[in-house]
DNA sequence: AATAATCAATAAGTATGAATTATCAAATAG
DNA sequence: CTATTTGATAATTCATACTTATTGATTATT
């Protein structure tokens, strides 16, 4: 009767509340389901909660069990990448900085911030990957990262931002536009076309500055295409489906005939920022910060 | 030799890491020391990386260790604190209830309510929605809402409805309008004015009960306008547009121009009612109905 | 309505491995 | 040189996580 809470239990646990299905849970874990159902019970015993209703042919959690899912998931993730550091500190490796990014920040403060890192702290292993926003704050959240890059303005509690970038935007035209560097004045000479942005969801705060900016010119922009690659606004301009307005610096990197007019006198800016959990313990993530702050 | 790490490897190592002596480390755990040795050992096979360096006489932390510990006693600690709170979770002492309500019943019953639930169960957070009676069904039946409140006769299968709350009418007359409280009697004398009512589909029980006074008194009204909000519908009393009748409780909380009629003599009241799903599982509901018996 | 299928829970037995005791080898102290 | 202390092995015991077999409850099928 008187146990103790294990790691098994844990990953039995996420199991079950991924699946919400004991035998498939079971499968999955490769054990057999009465197995499995003792020990979810006998977690349940030993944290004097019930965590999951089992009711008429379905299984699902209770709100204790979903906070405690959200907090299993922080737990083995951490564990799993404590048992990472060790290894590599025992190997004589310094660590392992996970970064996550926006496309459209692979153009210009990744690269700086990975030669530098790769210059002054050889041994600090870096892995990369392109996420959106919203994945980068849940994997930032889930402790499966530890650096993100975004476009936000807000971020949920626990979270650190700190500004490392300010983009001008630019007006995204076909290249056989009428209207060119020289000519352009003030937005609202293609209030009147259909504009292709970044979607909602996937860049909130883009999408609200954008929108902030055809206000401030007095028209409510058309939006006929959202798309979550830059790629694919850029063929669509490019085939006059209509015009964008993204980020300077998303100009390099692209093989686009499309032409950029960059709107200089427009207050809004686009604003990288870097997340990180404020807690976090990832002694290598020190080292990069440090190298960030000299950026 | 495919063990896995469990939470009792970290507390043994804990105990080693903090004492730097196996016997001393085993003592406090009662375990034998023995025991002790090789589960540190498998921890290390396990791990990969050797943990602690056993020299002559002396016990001491490898950097990897030093590392490890200092993560083992923060996971330990989250573990402790996550347990702590599942279980208050569990039992109601903490967590959301997402209210809804009508705009009516913002007068009385719902901030008696929250007064209540902040002074009983401070740690009891709570979402508040202003919805419509329909909009309110279908948010606790998809498990968006925990709790409304609403003016309904019937209630689907699955919820339960229970009386909160009884409101005389009032009839709603411009300020200028012949009619006053000590000449009212009846409300035939005006039954041949233009009637603007809260929107059959918006409230059903109150569109029917409005009817049912009407029919009462031998007419049957002539209804030119329909709102959802009591906003709208004072402004139009006010220009003259028509009367109403509406919950007496509705002529606080507005600024507006009209006069209040309370028929006390007629025996329809305006019942709110609180709605919730039967087996909602949310502990931090149950305490808020507890509160809502006793008021 | 009867049957089959599917689910999680229970019961009983097995086997893995964490614990025990007993012992050892190495190091230090007297 | 012994006596004592250290952590590591060896052999054994025992707790318990796991297995298979089954049940009871519910739903789907005919």
């Amino acid at each position: 009767m008187n146990y103790q809470i294990e790691l098994r239990h844990f990953i039995y646990f996420l199991a079950v509340a991924e699946e919400l299905h004991y035998r498939k849970a079971a499968e999955k874990l490769f054990i057999s389901q009465p197995g499995l159902s003792t020990q979810i019970k006998q977690m349940e015993e030993i944290l004097a909660t019930q965590l999951f209703v089992r009711d008429k042919k379905k299984v699902s959690l209770t709100p204790a069990g979903e906070f405690l899912k959200k907090e299993v998931e922080f737990i083995l993730n951490h564990l799993d990448q404590t048992k990472k550091q060790v290894k590599l500190i025992g190997d004589g490796q310094l660590g392992e900085v996970r970064i996550g990014f926006l496309g459209s920040a692979m153009q210009n403060v990744v690269p700086n911030l990975l030669l530098g890192l790769k210059e002054k702290y050889p041994t600090v292993h870096t892995t990369l990957e392109e996420l959106s926003n919203r994945a980068q704050i849940n994997a930032i959240l889930a402790d499966r990262l530890d650096l993100g890059f975004v476009r936000l303005s807000r971020v949920p509690k626990g979270l650190d931002v700190k500004p490392v970038f300010e983009d001008t935007f630019s007006l995204v035209l076909p290249e056989d536009h009428p209207l060119d560097e020289d000519g352009f004045n003030n937005i609202n000479q293609v209030a009147n076309e259909d504009f292709i942005l970044f979607s909602q969801d996937y860049s909130p705060m883009y999408y609200d500055t954008v929108l902030s900016i055809c206000e401030d010119s007095g028209f409510v922009p058309h939006v006929s295409h959202k798309s979550v690659h830059a790629q694919t606004i850029f063929k669509l301009v490019e085939n006059r489906l209509g015009i964008a307005i993204v980020p300077t610096t998303l100009q390099y990197g692209f093989q686009m005939k499309v032409k950029f007019i960059e709107m200089k006198k427009i207050k809004q800016r686009a604003v990288l920022s870097m997340v990180w959990k404020t807690d976090n313990r990832n002694p290598a993530l020190q080292k990069c910060m440090d190298l960030l702050m000299k950026l």
